[in-house]
Formats: structure tokens, C-alpha cells, sequence
DNA sequence: TGACAATATCCGGTTATCCGGTTATAAAAA
DNA sequence: TTTTTATAACCGGATAACCGGATATTGTCA
């Protein structure tokens, strides 16, 4: 069962939970995403990035200088079902809905400096 | 977003994870119980289920000498589903299934010694 | 009341986790 | 090749979690 515990273990940190939750939402976001819409230092989005990667929530996919993550859990699964839970909770929760708005607008803001460098990461 | 990072926080421990699979089966229990199943020292137990209790997993039922403690979340809640998934993930576990089968022993031992104290917590 | 049994809480020690800041790596660009 | 950018890994330090053993509390019974 230590398996187990360690899969709650890795789901309780606030900073994980945002994370799985915009990738909820947005299927693949870069750490500077992560950064930029959570305000969180590199350090720190990378460093939870890693730990879901490790546990098997999340799979890398490395585009040029960019490191892309996305949610990797086989549909289906407990951890499909788990993610799937997770979401119904946060889906009302008032907190979860203004990350998702500030997710459209880091990802609008974007979109606008196309051919500029699209992550500041400022 | 805090709350739901303090709910999987209290299920990220091993000793929990298995209090609440043996509330799961068995419905009602007291902490000399957990302590004999689970082969753990009363502090502990007792810690534990404490924990639980102040996070609305469990309810306390005095009897007595005796602290029972029962599963008590709302049929169809968050919670409820959280632990029906739980209990999917390890029916098929191995360590889940021996740990069930030291349950009913220890059960059955129970209701051999009945007039004598029930539970000599040795 | 006093003795006892079951449980809860406290104490301190150990270990794990999280953090920001720094350094190392790897790919692109100059 | 050197520089730049994005990211990962490392390094203390602070905090929190967990543990066993000791003590306090609560209920029972003589």
C-alpha cells in the first residue's frame, strides 16, 4: 500500500493540484506557462513538474529550448479516475475557476506576441 | 484549493490508508482493534484515527471504556466516491487482502473470549 | 473513594517536505 | 565557438509529519 499513499502523497501539495488542474484544462502547457500563471518562481514549477513526472502524472515532450508537459495517465485507469474526481471537486470551487481565466489570458497574451518571443518568463 | 491538498495529505499515510480500508469492512471498530489488526502501539491507533476524526472521515462512538470509530461521510459526496476509488485500488492488492483476513481473525478471537474483557490489547 | 482499563494527548527526537537561490545542462542563435 | 534562453538539479534552512514512550483523561467496578 505504500504505492498508494505515495500517490496521495504527490496529490497533496497545492501547487501540484494547480498544475494538474490547468493541464486539465489545457492539455499542454511549457514550465513557463505554469510560471506565469500561477506566479510561482522556475525553481518551483519545474521542481513539482518533475515530481509528477517521476509519478507518472505527467509526460515530458521537449520542443526545442521548451520542455512540454501533459497529462500521460492511461484512460481508464485508478489514476484517470482519480484526476477525474479531482476535477468534479474543483469544478464549483471558485479559486479553480479564476486559474482557468488566467490560463486563457496568459495563453491570449501569447498568442498576440507570436513571432516575438513567445515566453518573456518574466 | 487548500482543503482538498489537506484531504489527499490525510490520505497520503500508509497506517491511515489502512485504518480506513478496514473501516471499509468492517463498519465499526475500536482502537484496541486497529491496534491488535494492524499490529501497532495505541499512541499511534489512536493518533491516527484522531486525525481522521478531525478531517470528517470518521465518527466516534463512545461504549463505555471503548472509543468506536465508524466511517461518516455523506453517501454520494467527494469524499465518498474518494474512498469507493481507494477501495477499487486495492481490492486487488495483495497486502489489502491479507490484511482483511487478520480482520476476521482477529474478530473471531474476539467473540471466542466473549464474557472475559473482550479485548486484552496485549 | 481507589484501583484499573481504554483512550487521548504531550514530549522530544528523527525524518521528510518545501522553499528560494544558485549552479549545471542542453538547445538555439549569433 | 561564445552567448543566450529555458529548464533541471543541487544546496542549506525552515517547517511539518511521524514515531515511541510517558502522562493525563475518562469511564467502570469494587
Amino acid at each position: 500500500m505504500k504505492a498508494e499513499a505515495q500517490m496521495f502523497k504527490s496529490l497533496a501539495d497545492e501547487t501540484r493540484l494547480r498544475i494538474l488542474w490547468l493541464l486539465m484544462a489545457k492539455e499542454e502547457l511549457c514550465v513557463c506557462d505554469i510560471m506565469g500563471v500561477l506566479g510561482i518562481t522556475q525553481s518551483k514549477a519545474s521542481r513539482h513538474l518533475r515530481h509528477l513526472y517521476h509519478l507518472g502524472w505527467v509526460n515530458d515532450r521537449r520542443e526545442g529550448v521548451w520542455m512540454n508537459y501533459r497529462l500521460s495517465v492511461p484512460p481508464g485507469s485508478p489514476e484517470d479516475k482519480q484526476l477525474k474526481l479531482l476535477a468534479e471537486m474543483l469544478r464549483s470551487h471558485p479559486e479553480a475557476q479564476a486559474l482557468k481565466d488566467r490560463l486563457e489570458q496568459w495563453l491570449a497574451g501569447k498568442r498576440q506576441g507570436q513571432d516575438a518571443a513567445a515566453c518573456q518568463c518574466s
